[in-house]
DNA sequence: CATTTATATCCATATATCGCGATATGGCGA
DNA sequence: TCGCCATATCGCGATATATGGATATAAATG
């Protein structure tokens, strides 16, 4: 999603059936502090939490994860970095923002 | 939900799944404004939104109108009144802001 | 007391979502 | 080039959600 437009209908639907699994809340989560809960990365957590690291904290499995992150990523709450052969998430402030005040306006 | 006390996960998890449909969200956005969107109720608006009401501008069946409103009402969002024949709905605002404070918060 | 009206509940069906294993893809290293 | 690793995608069964018709309940009305 463009931030300096704002949101269309559409586009908050799917943002909030997004965070309509508490797999997808538990990750955004994580990913707001990545030096608490991805710790053990060996790249620098600054790029980004790599897929495969989001994968063991979930305890699902590798396709599922895949697919919750892909969710996530459709609703602009996160961006994918492809560094080597890995994949790096991270979250989109300005977007959960812009939704957070989206939501309280129109709710 | 005990507006007191802060919403447990489960809590929250089922106002956001409460929120994950438009129908629910449109009926959440129409009592907002009664007087625009029921102006041709009978009883006072004061009261709530009669249910008959409501099904007939979600244009949907009587008894799936029924189950979003249980919904809505499960996940504290709205409140019931019966009165006579008639049951009331009114918006819980209190809950509502609650709900996005939480939100903003763990988001 | 029978009938109508408002609404919730029940049931069946249709559709969407979840989760997983298998497979495809693409980068990397021997 | 031949695998190996990370990750996305596919296909499928399982579960959840949505929807509407039928029915139950309860109040109002003649």
């Amino acid at each position: 999603m463009d931030i300096n437009e704002t949101m269309s209908s559409a586009e908050l639907d799917e943002m909030i059936k997004a965070l309509s699994h508490p797999v997808r809340r538990d990750i955004l989560n994580w990913l707001k502090q990545p030096e608490v809960y991805f710790a053990d990365q060996e790249h620098p957590l600054s790029i980004g939490v790599c897929a495969g690291k989001i994968d063991q904290k979930t305890g699902l499995s590798q396709s599922t994860v895949s697919a919750h992150l892909a969710t996530l990523q459709r609703a602009g709450f996160i961006s994918s970095k492809k560094v080597g052969q890995w994949n790096f998430y991270s979250r989109n402030e300005a977007v959960i923002q812009q939704f957070l005040a989206r939501l309280a306006d129109q709710l």
